[in-house]
RNA sequence: GGUCCCGUAGAGCAGCUAGGAGUGCUCGCCACCCUGUCAAGGUGGAGGUCGCGGGUUCAAAUCCCGUCGGGACCGCCA
């Protein structure tokens, strides 16, 4: 037995106790005569005390993280020596056994919560960085997430299913991670970018309500927010409406939050239109921890002969205008930096008008375009006050000039500090589009195109595309995507519509997709869904600024593993094995010309 | 694919604008001292390809070009 108690459930209770702990050496503070040493488990830290004893002398001997294993006595600290800061802080060990289970090197970097490391650094030795109180305590919160999930779900006779890693692309159109396949040269396996067919085939299987913490893998550049390999929870139901699943989310959420942030999340949750969330927030996940919100001005400003915003309206586009408190005062350089920042974002620029804080007498560039009338009323028309500087975008695509103002916006709220970091504010978005434009003037799935049109659509998507909304949702904390889902078709005939329409033929969707179009053959219960982030939820829950926090073994942004320094190239005998230069006959006649 | 920031001892930084000997700070490491510390303290010591390559110069950590690595963002991606 290596030992009988753990170091950081100790206290006055077990004073002269004999006990055995093992772990290990957090700090030592060696006095010559007496020696405190600081021993953590996964439970916590304990004092320990050598003095006089064979056992001292071994401890002179003790090194940062050297594993150990002590026995000793639970002695209550004088009284002046008791420690607020430690939770054991009352008591400490007096040894009189030590043992060395295991010495350490000299550390790469201190294991110490005060001391800051850089992260490249941490993660190549993730294993020390875990030993550190905020990676161990963000890996403890995501178990404790995955938990609560798993419970709530299992409570409510969700069956948990594992689906295939090694599988066919499915179409979330990011790019697949690939894996050659040895037994059939020329055909490759992909990794899942999400469950998403298999749990609708789960429907058709008759499960009813089905769950998953599934791996999924896409092969795009990353982000803060982004790995190559991320983690979802994946929840389908059947004889479920878009209400029942919003219902269920917000009880996993809310519990969520309530056991692991302390915060209790009104339910039900605000919801908006996709279409409201863009008119005011200029976002398909808005943040609603602050106000600034987008003002319309294509109406009020019809007639103006300022060629940039005339241009858009004209071209039946929008125009409109965020305000930045206080924005006035900016200097001029801080100003010409809203245009760089506008055009890194791949704008034009972003026009404005500051109102002078004494007068409120409109000025800037903008400004001498307007006409007397258009200026006059428009502080009250953009609800600016003295002081304030007003942002424009203009654009014949009112999406595009949405998304800048929404950008600019939480620009404004980062640099004004209108954000409480302390916030939560979750919503709904709800009724997304059905369709939207591709480059090349096609249309195409904003999510897949196994979304279903909601009741008022269904039967005529197809005369009015660019204002069809589906049964679609998602659930946004703070500016983030929680999750998102929707009512699938459960009809094969609609979906064959949804496919004409999209110009995909019968026989490339049969191709693709032919295994989940037979099974909605054979009597496909309605259903629906939802996937949510398990990285991104717990980097908020653990208030991370990245999601690389709450993966154990993250990848850097070249999708390098700076721990196993994978990925590797491979052997000639496995490339050959592996069969990945395998080139069909047809190919082959192509490259030879 | 693009933009910006960073790279100096084991860790975290300063030095770079305005070129002049690897100059410095905090922590760690090693040795010794030290009987109530808890981020212990004291004395001494070791430790450097200034990411890499090229250029300018009498002289480059410092200026220029390229490159590699890391981070943030745009594109991309739910």
């Amino acid at each position: 037995m290596y030992r009988t108690h753990l170091a950081g459930a100790l206290s006055a209770a077990d004073v002269d106790q004999q006990v055995t702990l093992a772990g290990w050496v957090a700090r030592r503070r060696d006095h010559g005569g007496v020696e405190f040493v600081d021993l953590r488990d996964a439970s916590g830290v304990v004092q320990v005390v050598f003095r006089d004893s064979e056992a001292a002398k071994v401890a002179h001997e003790l090194r940062n993280e050297f594993c150990i294993s002590v026995t000793g006595t639970v002695n209550r600290r004088p009284a002046e020596s008791v420690n607020d800061k430690l939770a054991t802080g009352e008591i400490e060990i007096n040894a009189t056994e030590l043992k060395v289970l295991s010495e350490s090197a000299p550390l790469p970097f201190q294991i110490d919560d005060h001391v800051e490391v850089s992260e490249d650094v941490r993660l190549r030795h993730r294993y020390l960085d875990l030993r550190r109180s905020g990676p161990a305590a963000a890996m403890r919160l995501r178990s404790r997430a995955n938990q609560i999930f798993r419970n709530l779900l299992s409570e409510d006779d969700y069956v948990e299913i594992e689906t295939p890693t090694l599988t066919r692309s499915t179409p979330e159109g990011a790019r697949d991670f690939l894996v050659p396949v040895r037994l059939q040269p020329g055909s490759w396996y992909a990794l899942p970018q999400s469950p998403q067919l298999f749990k609708q085939l789960l429907m058709v299987g008759g499960f009813e309500k089905y769950f998953q913490i599934a791996r999924c893998y896409r092969d795009e550049d990353f982000r803060a927010d982004r790995q190559p390999e991320f983690t979802q929870l994946d929840i389908e139901a059947s004889f479920v409406t878009q209400e029942d699943v919003i219902e269920l989310s917000e009880r996993l959420i809310g519990a969520a939050w309530k056991e692991l942030a302390g915060y209790e999340m009104a339910s039900p949750l605000p919801k908006l239109t996709y279409h409201e969330s863009m008119d005011r927030f200029g976002s398909d996940r808005p943040d609603l921890r602050f106000g600034q919100e987008l003002v319309e001005l294509t109406e009020y400003l019809s007639g103006t002969e300022f060629r940039v915003f005339s241009g858009a309206i004209e071209a039946g586009g929008y125009v409109g205008a965020v305000v930045m408190p206080g924005g006035a005062s900016q200097t001029r350089k801080e100003l010409d930096g809203w245009q760089d920042w506008a055009k890194a974002r791949g704008a034009k620029g972003l026009a404005y008008i500051v109102f002078n804080a004494e007068t409120g007498e409109p000025k800037g560039p903008v400004a001498k375009n307007l006409s007397e009338e258009h200026l006059a009323g428009l502080a009250d028309a953009v609800g600016a006050k003295a002081g304030d500087a007003v942002f424009f975008a203009a654009s014949p695509d009112r999406r595009d000039a949405q998304e800048l103002l929404g950008a600019a916006r939480l620009e404004i709220g980062k640099r004004c500090g209108l954000i409480d970091p302390e916030a939560w504010a979750f919503c709904w978005v709800v009724d997304f589009p059905m369709f939207e434009r591709t480059d090349d003037g096609g249309w195409t799935s904003p999510h897949h195109p196994f979304t279903s049109p909601n009741p008022e659509w269904i039967d005529k998507f197809e005369a009015d595309p660019a204002n069809a909304l589906t049964y679609a949702y998602d659930m946004v904390c703070n500016g983030n995507e929680l999750g998102g889902g929707s009512i699938r078709i459960h009809d094969s005939k609609v979906q064959s519509r949804v496919f004409d329409f999209l110009g995909i033929s019968k026989e490339e969707a049969q191709e693709k997709f032919g295994f989940l179009l037979d099974g909605l053959k054979y009597g496909a219960p309605p259903h629906g869904g939802i996937a949510f982030g398990m990285d991104r939820i717990c980097t908020l829950l653990s208030g991370a600024d990245s999601i690389r926090e709450v993966i154990a073994f993250p990848k850097t942004g070249g999708g390098f593993d700076p721990l196993t320094s994978a990925p590797t190239p491979i052997t000639p005998e496995q490339r050959e094995e592996a069969g990945i230069d395998f080139v069909p006959e047809s190919e082959e006649h192509e490259l030879d010309e």
